[in-house]
DNA sequence: AAAGAAAATGCAATCGATTGCATAATTGCT
DNA sequence: AGCAATTATGCAATCGATTGCATTTTCTTT
């Protein structure tokens, strides 16, 4: 009936989208052959796949992705849940898997779980009844059971942790060799001539920081040099438990004259507070710091830390469950651990000649 | 068959999920009144609701959110473009979406168009493709044509955008007031006493950029100084442009003592080069950023700038466009201008009677 | 020209949940 | 007890694309 009101076709159009069997009728085909001719089916003449697809660009086609989705059971979707978006390490992660995944025509789902395993659950059992293909994941803080993990192990949807991984938990993960961090960034301190070193820990029931910490303690021990429990302190490394730790740490009868934190936040606190008390850096104390932030190039002093390559993490966290994704195999998992740099800057280069 | 390998029941659902119809058959019910039970229709007795809501518990019941889009046509999912996640600008307000969406029972998908525009005409299909429910986009630094936006404007489907916006479409948007922060830089540099200020800024086709711009010439007139080309650049304001930018102007035979950066990064790069020749900043010469990084409030000197409310501007993003999908009003558009605030630090403070 | 092979297209079920419109079961009331 | 009024449940179509298995059309070949 309206053939053309041309001008502003838009009117029309608003109720319902154009569907295979739209194009079928007015071709007088069946919706099979359209919806094959639209996927390239070798089955289809290239006359007809010309028609359609001409028809299909004209009247301007979408595919409907649900539908699709409902019948093949895939989604071409994977979630992503991490911590807190808003920060360096994770943007920069989710970035990595973006490319990939936007290489390989999936798309992303991402959610934060704030930390509270309460929001991780809920976020999971919905990515679940999403039907994404594929889930990437690292740990809340709080996190200390997994079976809300088991909708996705059941099912062999594929399964990727990384940076904070369950330690024996079955999955592929992609994580930093934390241990040799902790050592390296110590045994850097030690090599500058530091002579008490203390370590401010996060959380240790995570992966991360727990080994970290025995890094830490493996190069006194190498060194023999004391593990002093008083020089380590554990807490979240904000800004401020970085304040109240360099506090504590200085109040000690016998107080460090170096500081290994378990993240940069953390050591700048400790810079700023130092620094406001007229203590030297790196002459009076070194710092090391840990993830690479953008800020701890720039400060001064700059920090010292360990990077951690987020976005190549990312990117090969996408290919490997992508290409799990694709080849369901019941292969075994894996670990792939990622090489990390110690970054030596101002605050902990004391000696000219390094290493 | 299978009545109780209990220890291990994993192994058995593999294959298919539990559907309402399992629990139907299971119960001896229609597939319908399970649908009703588990969605609290009233229609249900109590009695059956529970039932079924148990017997749904036992086996473990997800539902298959993809059916259920289909079906109501609706995803409770929305999209974000923006051009690059791995920005603090982005991925803070990426979170204030995400949080905002989350509490509402939405699901974000997110891409990023790498700021080129073929990249997000992709992405705007396919998340077209995917049916989100509404889209909210910060345009990419190429984006010069708009038809692609048509898909979700011609169907009605809600749209916002923040930031970058296209100034002649008839879209919800959330911007800060770019003229009034440019203006606000400029003054507040004059009132330090710096004689001859430059601007650095971005692509002047977008908004942004341009009403920054616009800004810091009205200032200048305003206070009788004179808007000189050569003291305005304009480039992409990565930090190499940043730094030839600085080179540029002190080459001038008459040199500014200050600049307005339109960004924080090259702000930052002008402070580093201008140290390393010695230019004393705040004394001889005054910077000014934006967006306020997070670096800026701890490099030495700290950087003046201005703090856009990222998370804010998130979280109202989503509250805006949930609020539209929900009550699909054809309403006005609007454009909601979020307060921004000039933040002084060292890089431009000199005198000490601020304001 | 006829028969067999090959190529092109169509039928109808399916994915899993939702929902308008019956129909069935129960309750209430005289 | 009988019938209307509620209340509870079921039927069957639907959302839009996909796909195994026909069936039809076209092309070869003798």
């Amino acid at each position: 009936m309206n053939s053309s009101i041309s001008s502003d076709s838009n009117k029309m159009d608003k109720k319902t989208s154009v569907t295979i069997h739209d194009i079928a009728r007015e071709l007088k085909i069946s919706a099979s052959t359209v919806s094959r001719a639209l996927n390239d089916n070798p089955r289809i003449s290239q006359a007809t796949k010309d028609k359609i697809k001409a028809l299909a660009l004209k009247l301007g086609y979408q595919p409907n992705t649900i539908a699709s989705n409902l019948r093949t059971q895939k989604t071409h979707t994977i979630g992503i849940v991490v911590p807190l978006i808003n920060r360096h390490f994770f943007s920069a992660f989710i970035s990595g898997v973006e490319d990939v995944a936007f290489e390989a025509g999936y798309n992303v789902i991402i959610s934060q779980s704030k930390d509270l395993l309460e929001k991780e659950k809920k976020i999971v059992h919905s990515l679940f009844s999403n039907r994404v293909d594929g889930l990437i994941t690292s740990l809340s803080m709080q996190t200390n059971e997994f079976d809300h993990f088991q909708l996705f192990t059941n099912k062999n949807i594929p399964l990727v942790f990384f940076d904070r991984v369950a330690p024996d938990l079955k999955a592929n993960k992609i994580v930093i060799d934390d241990f040799s961090c902790g050592f390296k960034a110590t045994q850097h301190l030690i090599d500058q001539g530091y002579k008490r070193i203390a370590h401010l820990a996060g959380p240790t029931v995570l992966n991360t920081y727990h080994d970290r910490m025995e890094g830490y303690k493996e190069a006194l021990r190498k060194n023999n040099l004391a593990v002093e429990d008083q020089l380590i302190i554990c807490n979240r490394l904000t800004r401020m438990d970085g304040q109240q730790a360099i506090q504590q740490l200085l109040a000690l009868k016998n107080p460090p004259d170096a500081v290994f934190c378990g993240n940069d936040t953390s050591a700048l606190s400790m810079i700023v507070y130092l620094k406001s008390q007229g203590i030297r850096i790196p002459e009076d104390f070194g710092i090391v710091g840990f993830s690479n932030e953008p800020f701890s190039e720039v400060v001064t002093p700059s920090i010292s830390t360990l990077k951690q390559p987020a976005q190549e993490m990312g990117a090969k966290a996408a290919q490997m469950l992508i290409h799990e994704i694709e080849n369901k195999t019941t292969q075994d998992y894996q670990t792939i651990t990622l090489p990390s740099e110690l970054v030596v800057r101002e605050s902990s280069l004391r000696n000219n000649d390094t290493k």
